[in-house]
DNA sequence: TATTGTTATACTCTATAACTATA
DNA sequence: TATAGTTATAGAGTATAACAATA
């Protein structure tokens, strides 16, 4: 049983290896460091506040400004003041930032190459057991 | 189907975000960097080369000589020429070093605080499912 | 006075190119 | 000449502290 738990740790690391250097390669496709693939991919339709990306990303704001200002620079996000609280600035996706975006998911090979091997009764199995995990 | 596809590979994402969110926390407790606590971890009793490094952390040896620089300037880790080829350094964990790394695996909750939550049944399910997503 | 975001700064991660030492 | 590793350099991620604008 000790054998097993062990061997289920370091599944689980090996996963999150190849999982995070999938995400790592699928962003560079467009030139983009997997934090700032990450954060395009956190933002909602009506433009989430910097504290707001800071929360979800688990980082400082400043470090969200940052970033904020690179994908800008590229013009694949865009600041809008919020018309309520002038202090808040909006992040909203541009439509190049969009399609961007659409390449990332689409050079995503993970859940294709690697959930795909699983049965869709083990895919239930799985997210199951995710559920139990994450709960 | 294409709902538990989605949940899934949303979970997946979940869990791995988790995960590298509660490694960062626990390499911070003794004052080291994901990279470095990684780095520490890949570390084996004979003492790897730095290219071997590089090669299981999918990163430049010129990284890997920073990375090294930095944890045998804290005493952690120590390069050793290789008696029979003298180009290469094995780098091999001092007993400091094995004290800062045993602090990260026992403050690295995840697996207590998630997989604890599985049972012992659940535990083989799971690992028999990633044996098949990593094979 | 409190909150949102930015700026200045410093340290780390990471890669590329040029280099040294050894084979 | 080829290989292992380092150095120099540069861009990016990240946090802290000080700051500006707004509430």
């Amino acid at each position: 049983m000790t054998e097993v738990t062990e061997g289920l740790d370091q599944q689980v690391s090996d996963l999150v290896f190849a999982y995070d250097a999938a995400y790592g390669r699928a962003a560079q496709t467009v030139s983009l460091s997997a934090a700032q693939a990450c954060l395009l991919e956190h933002l909602t339709a009506d433009g989430c506040s910097m504290g707001e990306l800071a929360g979800e990303l688990l980082c400082d704001a400043s470090n969200v400004t940052q970033l904020v200002s690179r994908l800008e620079a590229r013009g694949l996000v865009a600041r809008v003041p919020d018309p309520a609280d002038r202090r808040i600035k909006r992040v909203s996706i541009t439509p190049a930032g969009q399609r961007v975006r659409d390449a990332v998911r689409r050079a995503f090979d993970f859940p294709s190459d690697r959930l795909g091997r699983l049965t869709q009764p083990e895919r239930h199995q799985l997210a199951a057991l995710l559920a139990k995990v994450l709960a």
